[in-house]
DNA sequence: GTGATTTGACCGGT
DNA sequence: ACCGGTCAAATCAC
């Protein structure tokens, strides 16, 4: 009767490391083509190494792969595999038991154990709209009157919990009455199919091939105008009202930031502040002055939100994935676009 | 009848 | 102990 058996634990292990294995031999493919690419003339040196397309396909194979791997595991299973420290704390016992016991008891036997995780902030994307609405499919499950704030704060969780297991879920606190602005703060990525839908709808970086389901596209095509390459952080368009970003190196507290209220024109990218050096070029439209923005904030967000279009993007993206050590692999906040070439 | 919202209680982190 | 996040029964809306 013990929690759980240690073949899950091993089980979990063994998966993580094919997908890091996975990872790594993309990783591997995309040195070699970079390497190609320097020297596309030293062609009769290559004792068994792969053209372009085919380290391409490499590439894109090993993202398959890895992709696949992920999806054909649970929500939880994902979770445990990109956090596996976590694997020993599930295994090693019930420190809160006792509490736990008490729950029970005053719940009728209903075990809450878990259920309650404080968030951590600095993995949130917060956007300032004058509406709640964004577009995508959200279900209130709570509202909270919170200390210092004039306005209660609303809590909400993607539609699709429960069949698709989406774990996606805002806060939306009415910061401003006139103008009513409304701060909204984003954790997690959808990951049910109608979000993703929704999504990948209006963004910006256009779509060449909407029946293509796959939500990374690594496809090499050398004839395009942006080379082989763009991986592409995301930045979905919705509708109108100011935006403020946050990232690690900011503060955590959200009051910090809220001189933003006073003007529209503000709109502060988590990438131009890390180590990107091109910015997020393609975020503008149409000459607006502002921008409400999906904010999708995760631990690789330092590569280019825009396409890769040279070699020092390619190397830097290679740099930064093979800076990425085992804490690193976080894919719970991170949410990879469709690549178009 | 079904799904969404409201709201008080509960829980864990600080 | 306090506070913020979540749960779930009750209620509402369609």
């Amino acid at each position: 009767m013990d929690k759980q058996p240690s073949s899950w634990a091993e089980q979990l292990g063994t998966t993580r490391e094919t997908l890091i294995g996975k990872l790594l031999k993309g990783k591997e493919s995309a040195t070699q083509l970079q390497n190609l690419i320097k020297k596309p003339s030293s062609s009769g040196e290559d004792v068994g190494s792969a053209s372009a397309e085919e380290l391409a396909l490499q590439i894109s194979r090993s993202f398959l792969e890895s992709i696949s791997i992920l999806s054909s595991c649970g929500v939880n299973e994902i979770q445990q595999i990109v956090a596996s420290d976590d694997v020993v704390q599930v295994s090693s016992g019930d420190r809160r038991s006792k509490a736990s016991d008490r729950s029970r008891k005053r719940l009728g036997g209903k075990d809450r154990r878990g259920c309650y995780r404080r968030r951590n902030v600095s993995q949130s994307g917060i956007t300032l709209s004058s509406t709640v609405e964004d577009g995508r499919a959200w279900r209130k499950y709570g509202q909270k009157e919170i200390l210092n704030s004039k306005f209660p704060r609303c809590y909400f969780r993607c539609t699709h919990k429960l069949d698709q297991g989406c774990k996606a879920t805002k806060q939306v606190q009415m910061i401003k009455e006139d103008p009513l602005t409304y701060q909204t703060t984003y954790f997690g990525n959808h990951t049910c199919q109608e979000n993703l839908m929704i999504m990948r709808a209006p963004q910006v970086i256009s779509d060449s091939d909407p029946s293509e389901s796959c939500m990374l596209n690594f496809e090499a095509k050398p004839t395009t105008k942006q080379g082989p390459f763009c991986l592409n952080y995301a930045l979905t368009t919705t509708s109108t009202g100011t935006q403020e970003f946050k990232n690690e190196t900011q503060s955590d507290d959200v009051s910090d930031n809220k001189s933003c209220l006073d003007s529209s024109t503000i709109l502060q990218d988590p990438i131009t502040n890390t180590e990107s050096s091109s910015g997020p070029k393609s975020s503008k439209i149409d000459g607006a002055n502002y921008l409400d923005q999906e904010v999708v904030s995760s631990r690789v967000h330092s590569c280019s939100s825009t396409p890769l279009h040279d070699l020092e993007d390619m190397e830097s993206f290679n740099t930064k994935f093979a800076d990425l050590n085992d804490d690193d692999l976080y894919f719970d906040d991170m949410e990879i676009f469709r690549v178009d070439c």
